[in-house]
DNA sequence: GTCAGCGATGTCATTCGCTGACATCACTGT
DNA sequence: ACAGTGATGTCAGCGAATGACATCGCTGAC
């Protein structure tokens, strides 16, 4: 994290990384299976809370809520790491291939909360919505905080996103039945 | 695609590709970024097709309704194009490398739906969110599609994914305030 | 018709990420 | 004392990607 901040992702070699950790490179790639990976390491830790929080919830929780209960646990976390989770962000930003990287571990971690919900009864195809639709918006609320340097509480801005996503969603004159699939 | 059929992507060199294909390595990279690149060339040309649909459809058209006319025109020229997007998927779905460049692309996608939708007039906050909406019922709808081997329309997939989503979100009583966000 | 300019391609050298094979060494239980 | 195990070091090598320079075909200006 020293040398991505210093020089950047790209102009870090894992030489470099592995020179000022003491190692080998050979001995890093022991410990990380590649150069990105060092920044998703804590992934794993995440996934678990989510699927724990989402699994303990309430069963009574609508399907949505109780993953949405999930990625609030995980914001909670991230709050606590702020300086942690900030620095990474822009590292992150810069540079496309960890975009990538990023990206399939939200994937991941997405396929786990669905597996979590049909677990708890969620019926197949709802439980893959209802958990696309939480990482939606914990990614949504989690580029929104960081954003803003003074800001906010990020469970709260979870919790606010969600509302608005409802909303947008359900945008017809009864929120059911669809404008487009009526034609 | 011919050598990523027959051996698998890892397994291919581009040094083999730009044999097969009669040219020099290096002039490979001259048209293709990397070797997943080549994956993904018409990217481009489905983001101008959500685009426009999305902004040529009705003015009073709700945003995610919109953004959906976007993905429901891709989901046509998709079925048009059959038996390439099975193979390609097929490609995909058997190495981690494209399916990060394939989320990327999807993520573009969102980013481009939503500018998109602000020029409609659509609140920031409100056309992201329609916009990931959009993508995510075109990647569940798509996954559907390409499981069933002898199925189903696209498009008609796309527009009863959404409405599941909608079912699926708006689950609470009145479909306004969320149970979460009450606490 | 010649030639300058340009775009596409080829050639060459090099860096760097990553992997396999084998050796070393500290530590642990018997 | 010894065998086994896990973490690390050493070495060789492949393949992806990039920069620098040369070549060649085409086209427009004169």
């Amino acid at each position: 994290m020293e040398l991505y901040v210093e020089r950047g992702f790209d102009e870090t070699t894992v030489a470099e990384i592995a020179k000022r950790a003491g190692l080998t490179e050979r001995t890093f790639f022991r410990h990380y299976a590649d150069k990105r990976e060092v920044l998703f390491a804590g992934a794993a830790m995440l996934q678990e809370l989510f699927v724990a929080t989402a699994m303990d919830a309430p069963a009574d929780l609508p399907p949505v809520d109780a993953a949405i209960a999930g990625v609030v646990a995980g914001g909670v976390l991230i709050q606590e790491r702020r300086a942690f989770a900030r620095q990474r962000y822009e590292i992150i930003a810069a540079n496309t291939e960890l975009q990538e990287r990023e990206l399939i571990k939200l994937a991941s971690l997405s396929a786990a909360l669905a597996a979590t919900l049909r677990r708890r009864g969620v019926a197949d195809h709802a439980a893959g919505l209802a958990a696309e639709v939480a990482i939606t918006v914990f990614k949504i609320a989690f580029e929104r905080w960081v954003a803003d340097p003074i800001h906010l509480d990020l469970p709260q801005l979870m919790r606010e996103s969600l509302d608005e996503l409802r909303v947008v969603t359900a945008d017809s004159e009864t929120g059911r039945p669809s404008t487009v699939a009526a034609s």
